[in-house]
DNA sequence: ATCACATTTCGATAGTTATCGAATTGTAAA
DNA sequence: TTTACAATTCGATAACTATCGAAATGTGAT
């Protein structure tokens, strides 16, 4: 679970993962056709940069990541965003 | 908000929050009496790493701090907590 | 087979941070 | 006002990380 908050706590990547969550909310068809060049130019960052923190994403598994083409289709992984909601959770009385 | 992910980024900080936020579910009068060298020994640093974590949970408006004569009291910040998982709530249609 | 372009790997660097021990400060009680 | 103990500050160090540019690799179209 630490992976999870390690993986939120750098801006561009937080950014990265947000740009990811709101395609996948918009409609979890299509998910993030996610190029990796426009991604960088609008974070300001290189692309070996951006190829970094998806796979930091990937790897505290908040994202699925896969090859389409030339291309790369990033996922959320529902489960581990309910997991993280879960501890963060207050559980007053 | 990439300042409250960073602060839960670390396992011992994570934990001392943890610790925290069970205190203050159990019983959210009398809050965390926190003896930092007691949490110190429960999790295998020392007393100054403690402090520097409060600091950062503070400051990370995870929680407050307050000094209590001797030792210290800390309180969960519900405001916080609820923005960060309101951030995280997948909207989905 | 070659080209154009998207992504990844590699090596390097600058900046950040978790942690420590030692010294200092705060506070309550004797 | 000493004493005892809790917490903090300080300075140092080792480990980690975000980022880059250059080179390498993968892939679809020509």
């Amino acid at each position: 679970m630490v992976k999870v908050f390690k993986a939120l706590s750098n801006p561009n990547r937080l950014e990265l993962y947000l740009q990811i969550v709101k395609k996948h909310e918009a409609s979890y068809e299509t998910n993030c056709e996610c190029l990796i060049n426009d991604i960088a130019k609008s974070l300001n960052i290189g692309a070996p940069t951006v190829s970094h923190h998806l796979k930091e994403l990937a790897n505290a598994e908040l994202i699925f990541i896969e090859r389409k083409g030339k291309y790369l289709v990033a996922k959320v992984n529902e489960d581990m965003v309910n997991e993280v909601n879960e501890l963060l959770k207050l559980h007053l009385k």
